[in-house]
This record gives structure tokens, sequence and C-alpha cells, in this order.
DNA sequence: AGCACGCCGACT
DNA sequence: GTCGGCGTGCTC
């Protein structure tokens, strides 16, 4: 007798296990592993789909109680067995449900889940007298049937969320009559994607050519330790990529390749696509679920051998891989902010030890945490340290305070000015980097001091000039401006702090004959404007280029030859562990797009606190001495890579519940550190501390060893769950997270 | 997730 | 007493 191992498709603790099912002989001949399945589940036997994750001749349940495979929806099966041990590994890594893994490594379309919507029976014809007689009561009906009464169509799963409620009430007023649930599938549109010509491959100089050939010695041999490419900007590394990839093709075997979502531009697509035609795969986040299917069947059934693409590509099945590419390592897209909150690098990890792939890391400025497991000789490093051109930029330092002591209070330092318009005279291209969008990042009155603050969060409004409003960039709250201070009623309204739009203004202003154009979140919008403005600013269509991080990152325009960096400090004042190693990145980052050609480039910074050593460190293109100092910093601040760093934030409406709450939690850490001796922090309000009407408190926890610290969080967590009543509060928990809160 | 069981308050 | 709403436990 053999018996089916298989996860239900629900969501759920509980039913978060192995079930056991009979295999009909109709279906002995074609049954897999992997396979998706439909079977009778619960006591009312409704079909649920389930996935095979093994069969077994033995099993502890009543024999009388096991039930048969339904069907097979597939002819082929999902998931291959390393697929399946994947998931094994990502839900004790992360948390969450074998089914959320699962799930999270199958492509989209299959998780298309249809939503259940309730509508008020407008078809019964005692509607009017039924709902009169709900709403004088006061239960639960009452509340569902108001919320309807307000918001019609509503999901059934946002009535229960909103309404902390259980699906009983709902379904009595559906037995009752007097609302109508209907399910509905989410249609997605589909995308066309863009063709591209031929490119030219280039000649490997000497240093890249040594780098290859190091790295190519390790495709497919035993020894299989992740290795480093760290290049400086503009060292030629996609040439290097393209050439290993050829080199895995001729042994057989297929190629993953991940890029930040920001950096799969034309220009990047380009390159493979020229080089490979038919064999590559490109995934944008522009593509349909059913496009992204077609690609992910293609790579399955060996019709495509390379997979260019974001974070999710990382699940593609190739059947024999060789390698798998992660371009700028250091980029935080590479760990996933939703459930299951995993980091693409551990993953393809766990993916090179089950398949002997080869993992390569590329970057100009590795994360500290990578070229920390570099130096210790736990990865491979090779470095290239000249770019192909041998022309690096000349990085100047401007001291903003020195500006201010001559009399200078404009937002360009005299020396950017000055080449600003030596630039536009030399007929060459500008790139404005500030990392803050909007106009003025803060509005208030000058007589008496009041701020306009967000009514949702705890954050002071942006100022959008175009549209002459105020927006919250947390909540996208919008608000007129006020003509009158509302604490004090003066008309001394004015606006404080720079944003990309009073760049484009000021150059606008002074630089009367400059073609400008900006690129930021509100400029970039429409599907295809991204691509559209990198277009036209490489075809000279404009002068200046002015934006924020999103143009930090892989370009590579010839004519531009000067960057100016309008406020270093942005990055550098956040609070959070990473804010050095962030400034130092996106310095050099953005530095490097300048003099990408035979011109040398020039690049100025602008700042408040040019001593910093994120900031001299990257004038000086070091990224030795930045490491150096950063990883001394870290040892003594015991941040990672020397621990691991738990972030736990309570959040809800009700701002005494969250604090009952938190200090509940925080009590249960501390006893039970008595044995565990982890870094406890004491509760503090998170950095933005009221986000989206929701009050927002956390907890830090710094330790040695992960799995520990994992086990420790995760039983006091269940402590608060059992003793305290958790329904009206959010509980987040994140393991080394991009981001502190 | 969703069905059935059993508790508990309202009403004949 | 009984009816019906509502939370809870369990599902191969």
């Amino acid at each position: 007798m053999m018996f089916a191992e298989i996860i239900i498709d629900i969501t759920n603790k509980n039913v978060d296990k192995i079930f056991h099912y009979m295999v009909p002989d109709s279906l002995k001949e074609n049954i897999l592993i992997g396979m998706r399945v439909i079977v009778p589940f619960g006591k009312g036997n409704r079909m649920r789909e389930g996935y095979i994750i093994g069969f077994t001749d033995t099993t502890d349940i009543d024999y009388n109680s096991i039930k048969q495979i339904h069907s097979l929806p597939d002819s082929y099966s999902i998931f291959n067995e390393n697929m399946i041990r994947l998931a094994k590994f990502m839900k004790d890594k992360y948390y969450c449900s074998l089914s959320e893994c699962l799930q999270c490594i199958m492509p989209k379309i299959m998780q298309d889940k249809t939503n259940r919507y309730a509508n008020i029976n407008y078809e019964n014809k005692d509607i009017y007298t039924l709902i009169d007689k709900i709403l004088k009561k006061d239960n639960q009906q009452s509340k569902v049937l108001k919320f309807l009464l307000k918001n019609d169509n509503a999901s059934v799963y946002e009535i229960k969320n909103l309404l902390n409620i259980s699906l009983s009430p709902i379904q009595t007023l559906e037995k009752n009559g007097v609302i109508k649930i209907t399910t509905k599938k989410i249609n997605r549109n589909a995308i066309n994607i863009e063709k591209y010509d031929k490119t030219i491959n280039l000649k490997l100089n000497e240093e890249q050519q040594e780098a290859f050939n190091f790295i190519k010695t390790k495709i497919g041999s035993d020894e299989n330790k992740p290795i480093l490419l760290h290049g400086v900007t503009g060292s030629g590394k996609t040439e290097i990529y393209l050439q290993l990839i050829d080199e895995v093709l001729k042994q057989n075997k297929q190629a993953i390749v991940l890029v930040p979502e920001i950096a799969l531009t034309p220009q990047t697509v380009e390159r493979f696509i020229g080089r490979f035609g038919e064999k590559v795969s490109v995934t944008h986040s522009r593509l349909s679920d059913g496009e992204r299917f077609d690609q992910w069947k293609k790579a399955k059934d060996g019709q495509t051998q390379i997979m260019v693409g974001a974070r999710s590509a990382i699940f593609t099945p190739f059947e024999n891989l060789g390698i798998i590419i992660i371009d700028e390592e250091h980029e935080a897209t590479y760990k996933s902010e939703s459930t299951p909150k995993y980091n693409v690098k551990e993953i393809a990890e766990e993916i090179c030890k089950l398949t002997k792939a080869t993992l390569l890391l590329g970057s100009a400025t590795p994360s500290i945490e990578t070229y920390y497991k570099a130096s210790n000789k736990e990865y491979e490093l090779v470095t290239i340290n000249t770019r192909v051109n041998k022309n690096m930029p000349d990085i100047n330092i401007i001291d903003m305070r020195k500006e201010l002591e001559r009399g200078n209070m404009s937002i360009f330092s005299i020396p950017l000015f000055e080449a600003i318009k030596e630039n536009l005279k030399n007929n060459m291209q500008t790139i404005l980097f500030l990392n803050r969008r909007g106009h003025s990042t803060f509005v208030s009155c000058r007589k008496c001091g009041y701020v306009m603050e967000c009514k949702n969060c705890n954050v002071s409004y942006t100022y959008h000039l175009k549209e002459h409003r105020l927006i919250c960039h947390y909540c996208n709250d919008i608000q007129n401006v006020p003509e009158n201070c509302p604490s004090c009623n003066s008309k001394y309204i004015k606006y404080f702090g720079v944003g990309t739009q009073k760049i484009e203004e000021q150059i606008k202003k002074y630089f009367k004959d400059a073609r400008v154009m900006r690129m930021d979140m509100d400029t970039t919008s429409k599907k295809n404007s991204h691509q559209d403005i990198l277009e036209d600013f490489k075809n000279h269509k404009a002068d200046i280029l002015i934006g924020t991080q999103m143009i930090a990152k892989g370009l590579d325009f010839p004519k531009v030859s000067l960057v100016g960096v309008i406020s270093a400090d942005i990055t550098l004042n956040t609070g959070d562990y990473k804010s050095s190693e962030n400034t130092f990145q996106i310095l050099t980052q953005v530095a490097g797009r300048a003099g990408r050609a035979d011109i040398k480039g020039k690049v100025f910074i602008q700042t408040y606190t040019p001593e910093h050593y994120s900031i001299k460190f990257a004038k000086n293109n070091d990224y030795k001495g930045f490491y150096e100092k950063e990883i001394l910093e870290r040892k003594t601040m015991f941040y990672p890579p020397f621990s691991n760093i738990f972030f736990i934030m309570i959040s809800g409406e009700n701002e005494n519940m969250v604090i009952k709450a938190i200090n509940f939690l925080h009590s249960v850490m501390s006893y039970y550190n008595q044995k565990t001796n982890f870094y406890i922090s004491d509760v503090a309000k998170a950095y933005i501390y009221k986000l989206n009407k929701q009050f927002r408190y956390k907890i830090i926890i710094k330790a040695g060893e992960e799995e520990r610290l994992k086990n420790f969080v995760i039983y006091c967590v269940d402590i608060l769950k059992n003793k305290m009543d958790t329904s009206k509060i959010n509980i987040i928990l994140s393991l080394n997270p991009n981001y502190i809160q």
C-alpha cells in the first residue's frame, strides 16, 4: 500500500503538516512527486489544492480515515525534489508554513486564488425589513451589515480582519438571505516585450581575463564555495558574466542571473539578449503572470538556458543548473519584505549546495557581511581594481558649512554651480542626485514654528510644487496648502528642506537654456516612463538629469561627465546601523556614473559632515579602507556580521493596547533571557512612531547564534499570543532586516 | 479555510 | 426550557 504525502494549500498553522492520501489506480501511472493534486479535505470533503512532497508505505493514521486523491490538475510536476528540500529549508529558516514556501517557489499564476466577496442581497424582497431588524441589535451581524452598507462588495477576508470577527456571523447572514457571497478571479493584463538589437562581444582585458579564468575553473568542480567578484564601477563585470554563462552552456548546464529590478532596463537586457538570443528569458515586473508562467515552463522544458530577472527568478526550475549570478549583491531588494521573508543570497547558497551549481556574487561595493565572509575564506574573493577605460573620476568633497560662511545660501555650492555651467558650455551631460523626492520636505509657520504634520503618521508633509499640494510620503495622504497657519493664523507659511522638485526649479531658474529631466517616484509611476526617461537622456534629449537613488545604479551614459550629490547627509542620518554602509555604497555608485567613456569625469559631493569616514573613503574610491573601518565599528557595537538582529515591532490603532502587549512581551523576554543572555533593548517607539493611524513600538535583540535567537523570540511571542488578546494588534518579526524602523 | 460541536444569552 | 449566534477545535 502506498500513500502520498500531501501539503494542503491552506495558510494556517494548524494544517501546516503532512496529510496522507491514497492514490487511486487510475492515477498511479501518471502521479509524480512535486505535482499539484486536488483532494477532498475536512468534514465537508471540500475539494482543495495540495502538493505531493513524497510517498510512503507506512502511516500512523487510522486506515479508515484515509481518503483518496481526487485528481491531478497538471500533467507535470511543479517542484523537483531539490525544490521540495528548498521549501523545507525556507520553512525552518523563515518561520512560516510549508505551503507558503511552496507557493513562493511556484509560478505566480498558479498561486492565483479566487477571492470571495460579500454583497447585500437586494433580490430578497424582504431585505429592508431584515436590515432594519438586524441593525436594531448590537451584535456581530449588525457590525457586518453596517460595514457592507458603507462598502458593498467587500471581500470576506477583509471583513473578518477589519471587524475582528469570525466567519460565523457572515455565514449566518448568508444563510438568512441577507447577503450573497460570490467568488471572483483576479485577472492581470499582458504587456509586450520589447525587441532588442544584436550586440557585439567585447574582448576581456588582462584583469577581466584573470578573474574569468579563476571562476571558470570553479564551475562544475567539487569545490563549491560561493565566489565574490569585487570589481570597481565600470570594471566590466557584466562581460565576465556573459562569458561565464557561455562556458556554462558549453557544459550543457543552465544559468540564473539576478539583478535589482531597477537595473532591468533595456541597457542590461540588451546585453544578454544580444549575446544569447532565444536562449534567454528576461522577467521584468511589467510582465503579466501568464507571460511569467510561459518563461517558467520553457525553462522547465529545457527550451531556454538562461533566466535573467529580479529576486523571484531564483526559483526558475532548471534541471541542471551550472551557475547563479547575483549582480549588485549589496542591494536591499534581495531580501523579501513579505512572508516568507527570505534573503535571496541564502536561498541561492542553499540551491547551490543542493545542485552543486556555482554561486557568483558581484558588486563594486559589496555588503559588509559578504566581504567579511570573503575575508574569512568562507567565500572566494576575486578583485578587479581598474576600470575598462582606466579612468576614475575626480571626486571633490564640498563642505557646505563653509559655503554658508561665505554667504552662499543656495542649494548649490559655488564649485558645483561653476561645474554645471562649464559642462553645459561643453555640451556634456550632468547628473544631479538627491535621495529625496518632492519640493520641500517640510512646511512650517515662520511666526509660531508650527509644522504641518500628517494626521495618520507622525511625519511632516512634503510639499509638491507641480500639484501645489502637501503629500505624506508614508501613507500618501494629500492635503491642500493652508493659506493661514492652522495654529496662530499668521500668513507666514514657508517651505523648508530640499527635494528633487526644488532642484529642478532652481536649475531652471539659474540655467534657463538647459534641458532638464527629473526621475523619481513621481515621474516614473506610469508604465515604461522609467525606460523612456533613460532612453531620452541617453539620446541627449536633456542636459541635466535630476533624480533619487533610481538614477544611481548601473546606468552607462558616455556623455555624462559631471555628477553632483546635493546632500550626502540624508542617508547618513537615518539612525540605522547600516547608514554608513548605505552612504558609502550610494556615493560610490553615483560617482561611478561620471566619465564612463574616454572623458575624465568630475564628481562633487556636498555635505555638512565632510569628516565622516564613509564620505572620505568614497572620495578616495577606497572600498577596503572603508571596510576595515566599518567592520571594526560593527565589532565594537556587536552588529552583523558579528551578531544577528531580531527586530520586533508591535503596532495597532489603540496605543494603550500596543504598549501593554509590548511591555508584556519585553518582560517575558527579560525573564527567559536569564538563561540565554542575549542583548535585549528597552521598549522604544519606532523610528516613525505613528504610521497610517497605527502606533508602533519596537524591541531589538542581538545575539551571536541565529537559530537560538529565532527559537527564543518565537517561544516568547507564542507566550504573548496565549496570554493576551492579540487580535487587535500586529506583531511583526524580522530577522536581520534591511532597515531598523 | 471551513465545517460541526458545544457554550451561553435571549426569548417563548 | 429551547433557539440561535458565536468562538473553537479539527481536518489524512
